[in-house]
DNA sequence: GCGATTATGTACCGAACGGTATGAAATGTA
DNA sequence: TACATTTCATACCGTTCGGTACATAATCGC
Protein backbone atom coordinates (compact mmCIF):
# COMPACT_ATOMS: atom_id res chain seq x y z
CA UNK A 1 0.00 0.00 0.00
CA UNK A 2 1.14 3.34 -0.62
CA UNK A 3 2.21 5.80 1.96
CA UNK A 4 -0.04 9.40 2.41
CA UNK A 5 -3.29 10.09 2.61
CA UNK A 6 -5.52 8.14 0.96
CA UNK A 7 -7.91 9.46 -1.92
CA UNK A 8 -11.34 9.70 -0.99
CA UNK A 9 -13.06 9.37 -4.35
CA UNK A 10 -13.18 6.39 -6.72
CA UNK A 11 -10.59 7.96 -9.86
CA UNK A 12 -12.60 6.12 -12.69
CA UNK A 13 -16.21 7.21 -11.39
CA UNK A 14 -14.37 10.54 -11.52
CA UNK A 15 -13.21 10.51 -15.21
CA UNK A 16 -16.70 8.61 -16.06
CA UNK A 17 -18.29 11.95 -14.60
CA UNK A 18 -15.83 14.34 -16.44
CA UNK A 19 -16.26 12.24 -19.35
CA UNK A 20 -19.91 13.15 -19.47
CA UNK A 21 -19.57 16.75 -18.77
CA UNK A 22 -17.10 16.92 -21.91
CA UNK A 23 -19.82 15.08 -24.05
CA UNK A 24 -22.13 17.25 -23.41
CA UNK A 25 -20.40 21.22 -23.75
CA UNK A 26 -17.52 19.95 -25.33
CA UNK A 27 -13.69 21.37 -24.44
CA UNK A 28 -14.41 24.83 -24.14
CA UNK A 29 -18.17 24.70 -23.12
CA UNK A 30 -17.08 23.18 -20.12
CA UNK A 31 -15.91 25.01 -16.94
CA UNK A 32 -13.52 23.64 -14.25
CA UNK A 33 -16.37 24.45 -11.85
CA UNK A 34 -19.01 22.32 -14.57
CA UNK A 35 -15.96 18.82 -13.77
CA UNK A 36 -15.36 19.69 -10.44
CA UNK A 37 -18.99 19.82 -9.23
CA UNK A 38 -19.69 16.72 -11.62
CA UNK A 39 -17.31 14.71 -10.37
CA UNK A 40 -17.59 15.41 -6.90
CA UNK A 41 -14.18 16.58 -6.10
CA UNK A 42 -12.66 19.94 -5.69
CA UNK A 43 -9.89 21.66 -7.81
CA UNK A 44 -6.52 20.44 -6.52
CA UNK A 45 -7.66 17.24 -6.13
CA UNK A 46 -8.70 17.26 -10.33
CA UNK A 47 -5.18 18.47 -10.61
CA UNK A 48 -3.25 16.13 -8.77
CA UNK A 49 -5.26 13.14 -9.97
CA UNK A 50 -5.28 14.08 -13.77
CA UNK A 51 -3.58 16.84 -13.91
CA UNK A 52 -4.80 20.01 -15.94
CA UNK A 53 -7.69 20.34 -18.69
CA UNK A 54 -6.34 19.12 -21.62
CA UNK A 55 -4.86 16.04 -19.68
CA UNK A 56 -8.04 15.16 -18.02
CA UNK A 57 -9.68 15.37 -21.41
CA UNK A 58 -7.49 13.15 -23.25
CA UNK A 59 -7.70 10.69 -20.12
CA UNK A 60 -11.84 10.89 -21.30
CA UNK A 61 -10.98 10.56 -24.83
CA UNK A 62 -9.18 7.14 -23.72
CA UNK A 63 -12.37 6.15 -21.66
CA UNK A 64 -14.84 6.91 -24.32
CA UNK A 65 -12.93 5.10 -26.80
CA UNK A 66 -12.84 2.08 -24.41
CA UNK A 67 -16.00 1.88 -22.84
CA UNK A 68 -18.25 3.53 -24.92
CA UNK A 69 -16.61 3.49 -28.89
CA UNK A 70 -16.27 -0.50 -28.25
CA UNK A 71 -18.97 -1.47 -29.84
CA UNK A 72 -16.63 -1.49 -33.22
CA UNK A 73 -14.58 -4.37 -32.20
CA UNK A 74 -17.72 -6.82 -32.46
CA UNK A 75 -18.76 -5.30 -35.33
CA UNK A 76 -15.57 -5.84 -37.38
CA UNK A 77 -16.35 -9.70 -36.46
CA UNK A 78 -19.40 -9.96 -38.61
CA UNK A 79 -19.09 -12.36 -41.42
CA UNK A 80 -20.18 -9.81 -43.95
CA UNK A 81 -18.81 -6.17 -45.18
CA UNK A 82 -22.86 -5.36 -44.56
CA UNK A 83 -23.41 -6.87 -41.38
CA UNK A 84 -20.52 -5.02 -39.88
CA UNK A 85 -21.70 -1.93 -41.53
CA UNK A 86 -25.12 -2.67 -40.08
CA UNK A 87 -23.96 -3.54 -36.68
CA UNK A 88 -21.44 -0.74 -36.51
CA UNK A 89 -24.85 2.09 -37.36
CA UNK A 90 -26.93 0.14 -34.46
CA UNK A 91 -24.09 0.32 -32.23
CA UNK A 92 -23.60 3.87 -32.84
CA UNK A 93 -27.06 4.57 -32.39
CA UNK A 94 -27.16 2.46 -29.24
CA UNK A 95 -24.50 4.85 -27.93
CA UNK A 96 -25.46 8.33 -29.38
CA UNK A 97 -29.91 8.36 -28.21
CA UNK A 98 -28.51 6.39 -24.98
CA UNK A 99 -31.22 7.96 -22.90
CA UNK A 100 -28.35 7.50 -20.12
CA UNK A 101 -25.41 9.52 -22.64
CA UNK A 102 -25.50 12.90 -23.87
CA UNK A 103 -26.76 12.97 -27.35
CA UNK A 104 -24.34 12.23 -30.14
CA UNK A 105 -20.78 11.00 -29.83
CA UNK A 106 -18.08 12.56 -27.88
CA UNK A 107 -15.70 11.37 -30.90
CA UNK A 108 -17.75 13.89 -33.13
CA UNK A 109 -18.74 16.84 -30.54
CA UNK A 110 -15.77 16.95 -28.21
CA UNK A 111 -14.18 19.26 -30.11
CA UNK A 112 -15.31 19.65 -33.28
CA UNK A 113 -14.61 23.87 -34.21
CA UNK A 114 -12.99 25.57 -31.05
CA UNK A 115 -10.49 28.26 -30.62
CA UNK A 116 -6.62 28.17 -31.23
CA UNK A 117 -6.01 27.05 -27.38
CA UNK A 118 -7.79 23.54 -28.06
CA UNK A 119 -6.30 22.96 -31.54
CA UNK A 120 -4.59 20.09 -29.86
CA UNK A 121 -7.27 18.63 -28.72
CA UNK A 122 -9.79 18.87 -31.75
CA UNK A 123 -6.44 17.02 -33.55
CA UNK A 124 -6.59 14.09 -31.26
CA UNK A 125 -10.45 13.83 -31.72
CA UNK A 126 -9.64 14.27 -35.61
CA UNK A 127 -7.02 10.96 -34.60
CA UNK A 128 -9.27 8.88 -33.16
CA UNK A 129 -11.65 9.05 -35.55
CA UNK A 130 -9.58 8.16 -38.62
CA UNK A 131 -8.06 5.30 -36.19
CA UNK A 132 -12.01 3.63 -36.09
CA UNK A 133 -11.87 4.57 -40.23
CA UNK A 134 -8.70 2.71 -40.51
CA UNK A 135 -10.16 -0.65 -38.68
CA UNK A 136 -13.10 -0.49 -41.07
CA UNK A 137 -10.95 -0.23 -43.88
CA UNK A 138 -8.69 -3.35 -42.81
CA UNK A 139 -11.81 -5.26 -42.02
CA UNK A 140 -13.40 -4.52 -46.01
CA UNK A 141 -9.96 -5.01 -47.16
CA UNK A 142 -10.49 -8.55 -46.48
CA UNK A 143 -14.18 -8.52 -47.89
CA UNK A 144 -12.34 -7.27 -51.02
CA UNK A 145 -10.14 -10.14 -50.83
CA UNK A 146 -12.76 -11.91 -50.55
CA UNK A 147 -14.56 -10.70 -53.76
CA UNK A 148 -17.28 -9.40 -51.56
CA UNK A 149 -17.00 -5.58 -52.59
CA UNK A 150 -19.00 -5.18 -56.12
CA UNK A 151 -16.56 -3.07 -58.38
CA UNK A 152 -16.79 0.73 -58.34
CA UNK A 153 -16.15 0.34 -54.51
CA UNK A 154 -13.05 -0.28 -52.31
CA UNK A 155 -12.37 -0.89 -48.93
CA UNK A 156 -11.30 3.32 -48.24
CA UNK A 157 -14.20 4.37 -49.69
CA UNK A 158 -16.86 2.15 -47.99
CA UNK A 159 -14.94 2.58 -44.67
CA UNK A 160 -14.84 6.30 -45.30
CA UNK A 161 -18.74 5.87 -45.96
CA UNK A 162 -19.70 3.83 -43.30
CA UNK A 163 -17.93 6.46 -40.94
CA UNK A 164 -19.39 9.12 -42.37
CA UNK A 165 -22.86 7.86 -42.05
CA UNK A 166 -21.96 7.40 -38.22
CA UNK A 167 -20.88 11.18 -38.02
CA UNK A 168 -24.06 12.21 -39.31
CA UNK A 169 -26.15 10.27 -37.35
CA UNK A 170 -24.41 11.93 -34.24
CA UNK A 171 -25.30 15.48 -35.60
CA UNK A 172 -28.40 14.15 -35.95
CA UNK A 173 -28.58 12.64 -32.78
CA UNK A 174 -27.39 16.17 -30.98
CA UNK A 175 -29.93 17.92 -32.82
CA UNK A 176 -32.38 15.75 -30.91
CA UNK A 177 -33.42 13.29 -33.03
CA UNK A 178 -34.79 9.90 -31.96
CA UNK A 179 -33.41 6.45 -32.10
CA UNK A 180 -36.06 4.84 -33.97
CA UNK A 181 -35.70 7.85 -36.75
CA UNK A 182 -32.02 7.06 -36.91
CA UNK A 183 -32.71 3.43 -37.72
CA UNK A 184 -35.18 3.83 -40.75
CA UNK A 185 -32.18 6.29 -41.74
CA UNK A 186 -29.45 3.75 -41.39
CA UNK A 187 -31.59 1.25 -43.27
CA UNK A 188 -31.78 3.71 -46.12
CA UNK A 189 -27.88 3.98 -45.86
CA UNK A 190 -27.70 0.21 -45.70
CA UNK A 191 -29.05 0.21 -49.58
CA UNK A 192 -25.12 1.47 -50.47
CA UNK A 193 -23.61 -1.84 -48.97
CA UNK A 194 -22.97 -4.58 -51.12
CA UNK A 195 -25.60 -7.55 -50.76
CA UNK A 196 -25.79 -11.42 -51.63
CA UNK A 197 -27.19 -10.23 -55.33
CA UNK A 198 -24.66 -7.22 -56.49
CA UNK A 199 -21.43 -8.57 -56.46
CA UNK B 1 -29.38 60.49 -46.47
CA UNK B 2 -28.99 59.65 -41.90
CA UNK B 3 -27.09 62.52 -40.12
CA UNK B 4 -24.24 61.95 -37.95
CA UNK B 5 -20.90 60.35 -38.25
CA UNK B 6 -20.99 58.16 -41.32
CA UNK B 7 -20.25 54.55 -40.49
CA UNK B 8 -16.65 53.69 -41.19
CA UNK B 9 -16.29 50.32 -42.33
CA UNK B 10 -18.80 47.82 -44.94
CA UNK B 11 -21.07 46.27 -42.50
CA UNK B 12 -21.69 43.61 -44.69
CA UNK B 13 -17.99 42.84 -44.84
CA UNK B 14 -17.89 43.02 -41.40
CA UNK B 15 -20.50 40.34 -40.92
CA UNK B 16 -18.85 37.95 -43.48
CA UNK B 17 -15.76 38.21 -41.50
CA UNK B 18 -17.46 37.58 -38.28
CA UNK B 19 -19.08 34.67 -40.07
CA UNK B 20 -15.82 33.34 -40.83
CA UNK B 21 -14.38 33.57 -37.60
CA UNK B 22 -17.64 31.80 -35.66
CA UNK B 23 -17.22 29.04 -38.76
CA UNK B 24 -14.03 28.20 -37.93
CA UNK B 25 -13.96 28.22 -33.74
CA UNK B 26 -17.60 27.78 -33.08
CA UNK B 27 -20.08 30.33 -30.92
CA UNK B 28 -17.75 29.79 -27.66
CA UNK B 29 -14.41 29.40 -29.18
CA UNK B 30 -14.34 32.87 -30.64
CA UNK B 31 -13.95 36.00 -28.82
CA UNK B 32 -14.58 39.38 -29.07
CA UNK B 33 -11.19 39.92 -29.32
CA UNK B 34 -11.19 37.45 -32.42
CA UNK B 35 -14.01 39.26 -34.03
CA UNK B 36 -13.37 42.43 -33.51
CA UNK B 37 -9.50 41.92 -35.03
CA UNK B 38 -11.58 39.69 -37.89
CA UNK B 39 -13.85 42.53 -38.79
CA UNK B 40 -11.50 45.55 -38.38
CA UNK B 41 -13.46 47.14 -35.86
CA UNK B 42 -13.61 48.09 -32.41
CA UNK B 43 -16.01 46.72 -29.73
CA UNK B 44 -18.56 50.00 -29.16
CA UNK B 45 -18.91 49.65 -33.48
CA UNK B 46 -19.72 45.98 -32.98
CA UNK B 47 -22.02 46.35 -30.46
CA UNK B 48 -23.97 49.31 -32.13
CA UNK B 49 -23.88 48.16 -35.43
CA UNK B 50 -24.68 43.93 -34.43
CA UNK B 51 -25.73 44.06 -30.81
CA UNK B 52 -24.38 41.76 -28.66
CA UNK B 53 -22.36 38.38 -28.99
CA UNK B 54 -25.31 36.31 -29.74
CA UNK B 55 -27.46 38.62 -31.80
CA UNK B 56 -24.55 38.96 -34.01
CA UNK B 57 -24.42 34.59 -33.98
CA UNK B 58 -28.19 35.04 -35.43
CA UNK B 59 -27.07 36.99 -38.14
CA UNK B 60 -23.99 35.72 -39.48
CA UNK B 61 -26.05 32.63 -38.93
CA UNK B 62 -28.70 34.05 -41.68
CA UNK B 63 -25.63 35.27 -43.89
CA UNK B 64 -24.42 31.59 -43.71
CA UNK B 65 -27.67 30.28 -45.16
CA UNK B 66 -28.04 33.07 -47.83
CA UNK B 67 -24.61 32.69 -49.24
CA UNK B 68 -23.35 29.44 -48.79
CA UNK B 69 -25.81 27.16 -47.57
CA UNK B 70 -27.74 28.39 -50.69
CA UNK B 71 -26.36 25.40 -52.94
CA UNK B 72 -29.84 23.68 -51.64
CA UNK B 73 -32.42 25.41 -54.03
CA UNK B 74 -31.15 24.78 -57.00
CA UNK B 75 -30.60 21.31 -56.26
CA UNK B 76 -34.09 21.00 -55.46
CA UNK B 77 -34.77 21.74 -58.52
CA UNK B 78 -33.39 18.53 -60.11
CA UNK B 79 -35.63 16.20 -62.06
CA UNK B 80 -34.88 13.43 -60.16
CA UNK B 81 -34.66 12.24 -56.32
CA UNK B 82 -31.25 10.71 -57.40
CA UNK B 83 -29.89 14.09 -59.01
CA UNK B 84 -31.17 16.49 -56.31
CA UNK B 85 -29.36 13.84 -53.76
CA UNK B 86 -26.32 14.26 -55.68
CA UNK B 87 -26.39 17.94 -55.95
CA UNK B 88 -26.98 18.62 -52.55
CA UNK B 89 -23.50 16.16 -51.76
CA UNK B 90 -21.79 18.04 -54.24
CA UNK B 91 -22.77 20.98 -53.34
CA UNK B 92 -22.12 20.68 -49.89
CA UNK B 93 -18.90 19.31 -50.94
CA UNK B 94 -17.80 22.28 -52.60
CA UNK B 95 -18.66 24.56 -49.69
CA UNK B 96 -16.90 22.43 -46.96
CA UNK B 97 -13.42 22.08 -48.64
CA UNK B 98 -13.40 25.00 -50.15
CA UNK B 99 -9.96 26.17 -49.45
CA UNK B 100 -11.12 30.06 -49.23
CA UNK B 101 -13.86 28.86 -46.18
CA UNK B 102 -13.11 27.57 -42.76
CA UNK B 103 -13.32 23.41 -43.12
CA UNK B 104 -16.88 21.97 -42.62
CA UNK B 105 -20.19 23.21 -42.43
CA UNK B 106 -21.02 25.96 -40.29
CA UNK B 107 -24.36 24.53 -39.51
CA UNK B 108 -22.84 21.81 -38.19
CA UNK B 109 -19.64 22.90 -35.82
CA UNK B 110 -20.93 26.26 -35.39
CA UNK B 111 -22.51 25.26 -32.12
CA UNK B 112 -22.77 21.63 -31.80
CA UNK B 113 -22.08 20.67 -27.82
CA UNK B 114 -21.63 23.75 -25.93
CA UNK B 115 -22.06 25.42 -22.32
CA UNK B 116 -25.79 25.81 -20.70
CA UNK B 117 -25.00 29.66 -21.47
CA UNK B 118 -24.85 28.98 -25.29
CA UNK B 119 -28.11 26.38 -26.06
CA UNK B 120 -30.49 28.92 -27.46
CA UNK B 121 -27.75 28.94 -30.17
CA UNK B 122 -27.38 25.17 -30.50
CA UNK B 123 -31.28 25.34 -31.06
CA UNK B 124 -31.03 27.90 -33.67
CA UNK B 125 -28.17 25.82 -35.39
CA UNK B 126 -30.67 22.37 -34.88
CA UNK B 127 -33.28 24.02 -36.29
CA UNK B 128 -31.65 25.65 -39.10
CA UNK B 129 -30.77 22.01 -40.27
CA UNK B 130 -33.77 20.90 -39.82
CA UNK B 131 -35.35 23.68 -42.37
CA UNK B 132 -33.04 21.74 -45.06
CA UNK B 133 -34.26 18.38 -44.01
CA UNK B 134 -37.98 19.82 -44.41
CA UNK B 135 -37.28 21.01 -47.45
CA UNK B 136 -35.80 17.47 -48.84
CA UNK B 137 -38.59 16.12 -47.63
CA UNK B 138 -41.27 18.21 -49.31
CA UNK B 139 -39.25 17.93 -52.68
CA UNK B 140 -38.90 13.91 -51.77
CA UNK B 141 -42.58 13.60 -51.86
CA UNK B 142 -43.02 15.19 -54.60
CA UNK B 143 -40.76 12.12 -55.97
CA UNK B 144 -42.78 9.93 -53.92
CA UNK B 145 -46.09 11.22 -55.43
CA UNK B 146 -44.74 10.59 -58.96
CA UNK B 147 -43.56 6.85 -58.15
CA UNK B 148 -40.01 7.45 -58.09
CA UNK B 149 -38.82 5.63 -54.87
CA UNK B 150 -38.53 2.16 -54.67
CA UNK B 151 -40.42 0.38 -51.49
CA UNK B 152 -39.08 0.94 -48.30
CA UNK B 153 -38.18 4.28 -48.03
CA UNK B 154 -40.60 7.14 -47.47
CA UNK B 155 -39.66 10.98 -48.13
CA UNK B 156 -39.02 11.63 -44.28
CA UNK B 157 -36.24 8.49 -44.32
CA UNK B 158 -35.01 9.85 -47.53
CA UNK B 159 -34.41 13.26 -46.75
CA UNK B 160 -32.96 12.10 -43.31
CA UNK B 161 -30.71 9.95 -45.15
CA UNK B 162 -29.32 12.78 -47.05
CA UNK B 163 -29.09 15.51 -44.43
CA UNK B 164 -26.77 12.52 -42.40
CA UNK B 165 -24.59 11.77 -45.05
CA UNK B 166 -24.11 15.54 -46.08
CA UNK B 167 -23.19 16.26 -42.34
CA UNK B 168 -21.31 13.69 -42.20
CA UNK B 169 -19.00 14.91 -45.04
CA UNK B 170 -19.23 18.17 -42.73
CA UNK B 171 -17.13 16.40 -40.06
CA UNK B 172 -14.93 14.58 -42.18
CA UNK B 173 -14.08 18.19 -44.13
CA UNK B 174 -13.86 19.52 -40.52
CA UNK B 175 -11.05 16.33 -39.82
CA UNK B 176 -9.04 17.27 -42.84
CA UNK B 177 -10.47 15.17 -45.29
CA UNK B 178 -9.90 16.12 -49.32
CA UNK B 179 -12.52 17.39 -51.51
CA UNK B 180 -11.83 13.94 -53.65
CA UNK B 181 -11.96 11.99 -50.76
CA UNK B 182 -15.31 13.43 -50.25
CA UNK B 183 -16.66 13.09 -53.39
CA UNK B 184 -15.82 8.82 -53.50
CA UNK B 185 -17.34 8.77 -50.37
CA UNK B 186 -20.69 10.25 -51.68
CA UNK B 187 -20.39 8.11 -54.90
CA UNK B 188 -20.76 5.44 -52.51
CA UNK B 189 -23.46 6.92 -50.93
CA UNK B 190 -25.29 7.52 -53.83
CA UNK B 191 -25.70 3.63 -54.28
CA UNK B 192 -28.46 4.07 -51.71
CA UNK B 193 -30.31 6.35 -54.14
CA UNK B 194 -33.49 5.54 -56.24
CA UNK B 195 -32.37 4.78 -59.56
CA UNK B 196 -34.21 4.12 -63.27
CA UNK B 197 -33.90 0.22 -62.80
CA UNK B 198 -35.03 0.01 -59.09
CA UNK B 199 -38.29 1.33 -58.72
C1' DG C 1 4.05 8.35 19.28
C1' DC C 2 6.69 10.55 15.36
C1' DG C 3 8.09 12.08 10.95
C1' DA C 4 7.33 11.53 6.00
C1' DT C 5 3.99 11.61 2.54
C1' DT C 6 -0.16 12.33 0.10
C1' DA C 7 -4.91 14.24 -0.26
C1' DT C 8 -8.30 17.76 1.01
C1' DG C 9 -10.55 22.37 1.61
C1' DT C 10 -10.20 27.30 1.36
C1' DA C 11 -8.92 31.08 -0.49
C1' DC C 12 -6.67 33.24 -3.86
C1' DC C 13 -3.86 34.50 -8.39
C1' DG C 14 -3.26 36.86 -13.05
C1' DA C 15 -5.46 36.69 -17.38
C1' DA C 16 -9.11 36.67 -20.47
C1' DC C 17 -13.92 36.96 -20.89
C1' DG C 18 -18.29 39.72 -22.58
C1' DG C 19 -19.86 44.19 -22.26
C1' DT C 20 -19.91 49.46 -21.53
C1' DA C 21 -19.05 54.54 -19.99
C1' DT C 22 -17.08 58.53 -21.90
C1' DG C 23 -15.36 62.00 -24.68
C1' DA C 24 -13.53 63.21 -29.18
C1' DA C 25 -14.34 63.13 -34.23
C1' DA C 26 -17.22 63.46 -38.21
C1' DT C 27 -21.27 64.25 -40.55
C1' DG C 28 -26.23 66.75 -41.84
C1' DT C 29 -29.12 70.73 -40.72
C1' DA C 30 -29.65 75.45 -40.01
C1' DT D 1 -20.68 79.08 -37.35
C1' DA D 2 -23.39 76.51 -33.97
C1' DC D 3 -26.03 72.41 -32.92
C1' DA D 4 -27.95 67.82 -33.02
C1' DT D 5 -26.76 63.29 -34.13
C1' DT D 6 -24.17 59.25 -34.84
C1' DT D 7 -19.74 56.76 -34.86
C1' DC D 8 -15.14 56.02 -33.23
C1' DA D 9 -11.24 55.06 -30.00
C1' DT D 10 -9.62 54.48 -25.39
C1' DA D 11 -9.98 52.87 -21.24
C1' DC D 12 -12.45 50.60 -18.08
C1' DC D 13 -16.20 47.52 -15.59
C1' DG D 14 -17.45 43.14 -12.96
C1' DT D 15 -17.27 38.22 -13.78
C1' DT D 16 -15.47 33.98 -14.95
C1' DC D 17 -11.72 31.55 -16.66
C1' DG D 18 -7.84 27.92 -15.77
C1' DG D 19 -4.63 27.12 -12.31
C1' DT D 20 -2.23 27.22 -7.56
C1' DA D 21 -0.30 28.40 -2.45
C1' DC D 22 -1.04 27.06 1.86
C1' DA D 23 -2.48 25.06 5.89
C1' DT D 24 -4.96 20.98 7.65
C1' DA D 25 -6.20 16.06 7.75
C1' DA D 26 -5.36 11.25 7.10
C1' DT D 27 -2.62 7.54 6.17
C1' DC D 28 2.09 4.92 5.99
C1' DG D 29 6.77 3.08 7.95
C1' DC D 30 9.24 3.08 12.05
Amino acid sequence: MSVGRPRSFDKDQALDRALRVFWRKGFEGASLTDLTEAMGINRPSLYSAFGDKESLFHQALARYVEAHACYITPALEEPTARAVAEKVWAGCINVICNPRNPKGCFLVQGALACGDMAKDIQRAMAKQRRKGEAALKDRFERAESEGELPSGIDAVNLASYVATVSYGLSVQAAGGASASALEATASVAARSLPSADNC
